[in-house]
DNA sequence: GTAATTCCTATTAAATCGATAGGATTAATA
DNA sequence: TATTAATCCTATCGATTTAATAGGAATTAC
């Protein structure tokens, strides 16, 4: 499942990016025009700024900014950020690799067989897919 | 995450497909074997059978057996029952459809048409491969 | 009739998730 | 300079889910 966190970043997202002229967009915008809680997308919006999406403004006529340009932020850059690993099992992850405690040696694990094409064939998807495509049309 | 409970039944099925003869296999050996808390392993088992994946033969020299042929067993099929929907969000789901709560139209949803793609090519996988590939080689 | 097995329900401990609270900091502007 | 409006930051809370355990009932082989 996809975590409600996730899916309000991406929703974020594609609002600032969809969003015209280069004034900063404000959380309370997004809030209310997305239904999101606002406290809650704060800290979203944090953590998509320290994580190098997102620039940020202060202060009165302050707001969120996107840094790339959304061609350039690719979907399985965003989900590793905000989701954590892409693959459904630790030991098939490329980014977040831990062993199994139950598997002696993985190579041997059907599971990991399996889990492994699931995770190309998400991969593909989400490397293909960029915050301009969520946003186009 | 694929939950442990998953994992777990896939490991099992996996064991019963490889085991030879025709001898209802015991929760304790696949328990020993494949490193998995028997008490757990004994509400999965039932799980799967109440969901006609296998079958059971009560009391001494009992256990489970398949009742489909492993090629007949197809992944999709089984990460249903175990994991429930395969779908990253309920929005998109074949088997499990729910309305979002946040969205007033899902068509316009930017996470949606991807999650559509994420869905599809993730169903592609677990369609094509059966027991029989898992426990293959 | 005894041992071995599945069957069933309930419970628990820990982790995670979604959301909220409360203020500190910064900047525009009147 | 004072006020207002925004981000920034840390902590916490309640609900849900997950992984696992407990304890025994029912069934069957021998």
């Amino acid at each position: 499942m996809l975590s409600k966190k996730t899916k309000y970043g991406l929703k974020a997202l594609t609002y600032i990016a969809k969003s015209v002229g280069d004034v900063p967009v404000q959380i309370s915008e997004i809030s209310k025009s997305e239904n999101i809680p606002q406290k809650f997308l704060e800290s979203i919006m944090l953590t998509l700024r320290k994580s190098g999406f997102l620039g940020s403004k202060k202060g009165k006529h302050g707001g969120y900014y996107l840094i790339k340009e959304p061609s350039e932020i690719k979907m399985a850059d965003v989900m590793r950020v905000l989701e954590g690993p892409i693959a459904m099992v630790p030991c098939v992850s490329l980014n977040f690799y831990e062993k199994c405690d139950d598997c002696p040696d993985e190579h041997e694990c059907s599971v990991h067989k399996l889990m492994i094409q699931v995770r190309d064939n998400t991969l593909k998807v989400l490397r293909n897919n960029t915050l301009e495509d969520l946003s186009g049309s």
